[in-house]
DNA sequence: ACGTAGCCTG
DNA sequence: CAGGCTACGT
């Protein structure tokens, strides 16, 4: 290329890369460099780049550092952090006292001088001015600026308050008590309201055509997409359609495409399952007769109560309640969509009442409403875990194993069954179950509660069908299958894998609480483990984890392990496209780029994403498929990111392992985490020159905690569904990334152009080891659930 | 020639 | 997130 061409091409495109030499890549990646326990390079890295960044084990240091400078100078008064801890602790606590009122404040002003001068207004305005989220100004009260607080505060209920609470405090009023148990009652009634509805959601059953009781219109179920009719049944096929046709349809549909060798064992295999299904489906059809029943009951005594309550005070009441509906759904309520729960089961009701009478009649009977959610809740409890009983003994002949462990916990659990529908709150952070997770570090426990909820919310995911599908044809499998290139992807593990760019003496084992167990995981095995385990299933993919990487697995695999990681493999891919259906990324998958086969694959997989629900695999795709990324694997990619910023190819290959790689799989997979690194960086340039914005003038007053704003965005958009507790190290990673930022941008480096090399060459040799759970090719499916 | 990183754009 | 592009390394 002649050079003016180079030349007008550089300064066109500020090219960044241009001058960075690979070798520091390839010197990062170098094991001896690598070699370095991450947090000796964390901080080699830090005092190399940044000369006064100071380690962040001196809290103390940092705090009184800064408060003597805040001392010195009136500009920085716009930094309150160090007092947002107490502020919160106090607002919390006066919450809790006296329920909240504007005596908080105070307190909390007054104590904050001992901290530091907080002026929560300029704090607010300050921070939110050149960023597009108003949201982080809405506080307000002692607006602790939410940038400051949270980007570099340590892990403080401060943004709990700060992204949650802001119009609570105010709010809060001498209804607070009431409300509360309004709040509960209501909260209750939800929930025994969505399990209702949950188990008649089954799309086999549809309402009968005078029962409005059900909207069914199936698109407040994700659940849905598991149940291989639901697919079937669009809108056209709802209408009169009988249960029969339906069924028939959708075997004629199916039937076309069975053309392989072993088509006929498949097919016979398919007839059996068919046969099974249809007794289980007269099973669910009873079961929802019952629930409907219940339904009825709970009407029925629901009614009775609030007619006599309406008898005695509905004026007053009502308007209160009214009012306290909004605050409902404004407030306290958004997170596990209870109010619109609260507003189906009105819709539901609206079969005895009048509408417009529903809110007040919903309203209030707090006392005996507690007694009757009680009440309700015990036979719900009951009823359900019959059901459940019938349909696990319904599905346990051939592999009883599989469901019991997905629904023992959800009849239990009345608290956790309401997350059936909805199940990741939107707002996890700072205030949900999850909370701020104010454990930074400590406990690699995963958050309990929060990961059962979600074991619970993919209780419709989880249906065992899967793991059939997969015992079953893997035994089925006709091991002529050509010698598929997935082969080589069986790669050896333990050694030191050349491609292992770090091939570092282990940095701290990670922990990696929420994909949890390895060990358990390793365990499995091929053999159908029994699901009965607390751990979020959910997370850790598929019973038929133990991938023959595992050293430990190969005692699991049957002797002709061979043959059936070949066979798991295409198996995995298929589950992954099962679920790459209800995602609207086509990826790769349309892509002209693709060779034939992969243009076909597209072609079945869409036609698989239609048909093929997770008990029921498709046939052809289980000798044919494995290729092709999934929404699924980019999930994946996504938590992996939380480890590895820099992941070599071989390394994609271990942790893709059920993905025919080829040319274009590989450069995808590059690709997306080279995307993943862009918005990364992205990001740490963006809250860097915000932090000199307002006025941060050393970058050790730069932290990244759990709610930090960075994180949060971060979180976001690698971690959506929120249900993977990200690696401490991720956090150190990030914040030693912001540092970077901030110091060159301080020191005027963003004027050259390839100014972000430097700092490119410091993280990518931060990456961490990525947890064994990865290689579990569905580790992060059932996030795709939950988004 | 190929693979990869990064930038830019849509 | 994918494509297109350039630069660079092997």
């Amino acid at each position: 290329m002649p050079d003016h061409d180079l030349l007008s091409a550089q300064t066109k495109r500020r090219r960044v890369d241009i001058g960075v030499k690979r070798s520091i890549y390839s010197h990062a990646r170098d094991p001896a460099d690598a070699m370095n326990p991450p947090h000796a390079s964390e901080h080699e890295a830090e005092r190399a780049m940044v000369g006064h960044v100071t380690n962040g084990d001196s809290d103390k240091s940092n705090v009184l550092r800064k408060l003597l400078k805040r001392a010195n100078s009136y500009e920085d008064a716009l930094m309150p952090f160090p007092g947002a801890t107490i502020i919160s602790q106090l607002l919390k606590s006066n919450m809790a006292k006296n329920g909240g009122s504007d005596s908080g404040f105070q307190g909390s002003g007054a104590l904050s001088s001992g901290g530091s001068e907080i002026q929560g207004e300029d704090g607010c305005s300050n921070s939110s001015r050149d960023r597009d989220s108003p949201s982080s100004c809405l506080s307000p009260g002692p607006a602790l600026p939410p940038v400051s607080s949270s980007a570099f505060g340590r892990p403080t209920p401060a943004s709990l308050l700060n992204s949650h609470a802001p119009s609570q405090p105010l709010a809060l009023s001498s209804f607070d008590l009431d409300r509360l148990s309004d709040e509960h009652l209501r909260a209750k009634r939800a929930r025994v309201e969505n399990i209702i509805r949950g188990m008649s959601h089954s799309p086999l059953v549809r309402p009968s055509p005078g029962d409005p009781s059900r909207d069914d219109s199936g698109a407040e179920h994700r659940g849905d997409s598991h149940h291989s009719s639901s697919l079937l049944g669009s809108p056209g096929s709802r209408g009169g359609v009988s249960v029969e046709v339906y069924r028939e349809n959708k075997r004629k549909q199916r039937l076309p495409q069975q053309q392989h060798s072993f088509t006929q064992l498949v097919c016979s295999r398919q007839e059996q399952r068919q046969e099974e299904r249809r007794q289980l489906r007269l099973q669910l059809e009873d079961m929802q007769k019952q629930l409907r029943q219940l339904q009825e009951k709970f009407y029925q005594i629901y009614d009775s109560e609030t007619e006599e309550d309406d008898d005695t005070g509905e004026g007053a009441e009502r308007g209160a309640d009214r009012e306290e509906d909004g605050n409902i759904s404004e407030d306290s309520i958004r997170s596990d969509g209870l109010e619109d729960r609260h507003r189906e089961s009105h819709r539901d009701r609206s079969r005895h009442d009048d509408l417009s009478e529903l809110d007040p009649g919903l309203g209030e009977v707090p006392g005996r409403g507690r007694h009757l959610a009680e009440t309700l809740k015990q036979e719900l409890n009951c009823a359900v875990s019959q059901v459940v009983d019938t349909v696990v003994k319904g599905f346990s002949s051939p592999k009883q194993s599989a469901l019991q462990g997905c629904h023992s916990s959800t009849p239990a659990d009345p608290s956790s069954s309401n997350s059936s529908s909805s199940c990741p709150p939107p707002s996890r952070f700072g205030g949900g179950p999850l909370g701020l997770s104010l454990n930074s570090d400590s406990s690699p426990t995963p958050n309990f509660h929060s990961s059962t909820q979600r074991l619970h919310c993919f209780g419709d995911v989880l249906v065992p069908s899967p793991l059939d599908s997969f015992s079953g044809l893997s035994r089925l499998t006709v091991p002529t299958n050509d010698q598929t290139e997935a082969l080589p992807l069986v790669v050896r593990k333990s050694g030191g894998p050349e491609g292992n760019e770090h091939g570092l003496p282990p940095p701290p084992p990670p922990h990696h609480p929420s994909l949890h167990p390895s060990p358990l995981t390793a365990s499995l095995g091929f053999s159908p483990p029994s699901f009965r385990h607390p751990f979020p299933l959910p997370l850790m993919g598929y019973p038929f984890q133990g991938y023959p990487h595992g050293p430990k697995d190969h005692h699991r695999v049957s002797p002709d392990s061979l043959d059936m990681s070949r066979e798991t493999l295409s198996l995995r891919t298929k589950m992954n496209l099962g679920l790459s259906h209800h995602q609207h990324h086509q990826h790769r998958q349309s892509s002209p780029h693709q060779h034939p086969d992969a243009l076909s694959l597209s072609l079945i997989k869409s036609e698989c994403g239609d048909l093929q629900d997770m008990s029921d695999i498709s046939p052809y795709s289980s000798s044919t498929i494995q290729e092709g990324l999934s929404p699924n694997h980019l999930k994946k990619a996504k938590l992996m990111f939380f480890y590895t910023r820099y992941p070599s190819s071989n390394m994609l290959k271990m942790f893709f392992g059920d993905v025919k790689f080829n040319r274009c799989i590989t450069s995808q997979l590059i690709k997306w985490f080279s995307n993943f690194r862009e918005f990364y960086y992205i990001q740490m340039e963006k809250f860097a020159r915000q932090a000199i914005n307002e006025g941060v003038t050393s970058a050790d007053e730069l932290s990244v905690s759990r709610d930090a704003e960075l994180f949060r965005a971060l979180n976001m958009h690698y971690n959506k569904a929120n249900d993977f507790e990200v690696p401490e190290r991720f956090l150190e990673v990030a914040q030693v990334t912001l540092r970077e930022f901030f110091n060159a941008i301080v020191a005027g480096k963003d004027a050259d152009p390839s100014w972000k090399k430097a700092i490119y060459k410091v993280i990518c040799k931060l990456d961490s080891e990525v947890p064994e759970v990865f290689k579990s090719p569905t580790a992060s499916r059932n996030c795709s659930t939950t988004d």
